[in-house]
DNA sequence: CTGAAAGCGCTTACAG
DNA sequence: CTGAAAGCGCTTACAG
């Protein structure tokens, strides 16, 4: 692998001046660029990496840090993410939670600290008051998607007030037998979203003057499957079956259209039901939802990162408390409707 | 942050000390060891990234290219090999190709080559010679999954006899009128896996002496919602209606016994339908398919690089044409069953 | 505009 | 077992 060293020999000027004509940073004359660029390419050089790095201290890197990655907020979370931060040349590097307690620490006491990372972007973890101030120190820049992390930049939608609005949808049709299929929280890292947007709920009801029912509030892990059974279970009791339901996400909502047409029911007429996320699957199976144009927040989120480390006075504590609540809207589709009474 | 001058001061040895004694690679006084780690930890050393990897040529940081990653397979892979790679101290750095031929290109002329990889697992991505050449010369292993690539290991479930199993099993339920549900091939760059199926197929109906016909091979896109499309297209055809369908992942499936129930139509009475894949999901709407173990594939190609990348006389000229056969399994479930005649 | 040289923070033969 | 020193391959004040 040729260095700066061949391409300044071949060019016949210094290592200073390659350097300087490829980075495009300093004014260099117009026949030492070509010759330059002429030796550079001929001798297929890059840059090395870790040898910018070091000079430089900054990396074109940042890490992504999520809980798991074979979800659909997560993944679409990372794909849009990746895309805007590749066609700025910066890498992205994927660190997963999936290991527990363990890995979270390691991940925030080592491998964001050796200084391989510009900055870190948190999708839907909670670091702590420490692993911020680490990163601070270093003048390093954290970006929190999906909940408020207090010390940092946070992108979120406000999940209190999205759990009340699709309440209110569904009372809005006429609906007071209203159940909630919410999420669980398995880690104390993890943000108390399904526990916000249940508060949206259960205020929605209150201010309708609708009494809340422990039995329709239950617990599902956001896949088809899980609202499929907690449909099948809520909507089969003979005595107790509400008339709507609110998933916590649109892949619950499809699991339990799918458990009411197994049962007989019909959609919007007899059950309805609404969602959240405006999957790519939503409009297809034509759920009701409450956006959060995912790929948005992402990118957003990127920029934010990408606007601060170019920042030429960024200098250590970084991070600030500053979250942008980010808009959601209701979209009415197909599985909704006035109450069948 | 501390470096390692500040550590060696604290401890009262030399820098070199210091090295060994964090890295455990050379003997070490006992006494030296306990200064050292004492004063590492009370000064929050950690070492950085970019010296280490300049003095030694090391990134411990692999590299992984798929064409997107919000799609269960490349989601599913990219988990097994983030999971495994942080388990052995190793970063994952992800490129997507999403954005196409120009992407594609940049990723391997200039990402992968500015020497922050170790080495690179393709996901279901057919690079080039001169892509593999130019690793090679940096010595550094690629290893794929999804399907073969001259000159260098891969892994990669057998396509061809998947297809012609999965055909088989419906004709041995006495099936004839067999369509089958494929994906397209959008780049130059990707597998021809749907085609190695469709193979597999037409194979499997030829032995039997069955007559294929153009109007049962129809495109897909993989997911729900195309499987949905597909199948109610196929089976509302009044005059020419497929008694089984195979579909080339789980996914295509489901969509399939959603569009049949729509038509009023019983899966298995009325319609068999299989797929590919056993998905998170297949269990549960008891989709019969062919394992692909998605995650093992992922864990095993990653301990694949990571056997080379320990391999101490490991020169350049590192890649050579392997495939290993990963091996799948026919799980009947209870959507296929003896054709109604 | 350009070059010589220091420096980024490690690791690792080389001596001892 | 340990230290002094070279070297990894860049960038960037500093002079000119």
């Amino acid at each position: 692998m040729a260095g700066i060293e061949e391409v300044a020999k071949l060019a016949g000027v210094s290592t200073a001046t390659v350097s300087r004509a490829l980075s495009g940073k300093d004014h260099v004359s117009a026949k030492a660029l070509a010759a330059v660029q002429l030796a550079a390419s001929e001798l297929g050089y890059v840059v090395s990496h870790s040898a910018y790095t070091l000079a430089t201290g900054r990396n074109r890197n940042i890490g992504v840090v999520m809980p798991r990655v074979d979800r659909w907020f997560f993944s679409t979370v990372l794909e849009a993410a990746e895309t805007e931060l590749i066609s700025n040349g910066y890498d992205l590097t994927l660190y997963n939670l999936r290991g527990g307690d363990n890995q979270r620490s390691q991940v925030f006491q080592e491998f964001l600290l050796r200084g391989r990372v510009d900055a870190v972007l948190a999708v839907a973890i909670q670091p702590d008051k420490d692993e911020i101030a680490a990163l601070d120190r270093l003048g390093k820049p954290i970006v929190g998607i999906g909940g408020i992390i207090p010390g940092a930049r946070t992108i979120e939608m406000d999940d209190f007030a999205a759990g009340k609005l699709a309440t209110e949808h569904l009372i809005s049709l006429g609906h007071t037998k209203i159940a909630n299929l919410s999420g669980e929280i398995l880690t104390n890292w993890e943000f108390n979203q399904p526990g916000l947007r249940r508060a949206g709920y259960l205020e929605a009801l209150k201010n309708a003057g609708i009494e809340s029912k422990e039995a329709w509030q239950v617990m599902g892990d956001y896949s088809i499957p899980s609202g499929y059974r907690a449909a099948k279970q809520l909507l089969g009791d003979p005595r107790n079956a509400p008339t709507a339901l609110f998933c916590n996400s649109d892949e619950m909502a499809i699991g339990a259209i799918l458990a009411a047409k197994d049962l007989g029911l019909r959609v919007p007429q007899d059950v309805s039901i609404i969602g959240i996320d405006d999957h790519d699957f939503a409009e297809f199976f034509g759920v009701t939802t409450i956006t959060q144009t995912v790929s948005a927040q992402a990118t957003f989120a990127v920029r934010t990162i990408l606007d601060l480390l170019s920042d030429p006075d960024l200098g250590s504590h970084v991070n600030v408390d500053q979250n942008t609540v980010w808009p959601s809207e209701l979209i009415v589709r197909s599985t909704t409707a006035r109450v069948n009474s």
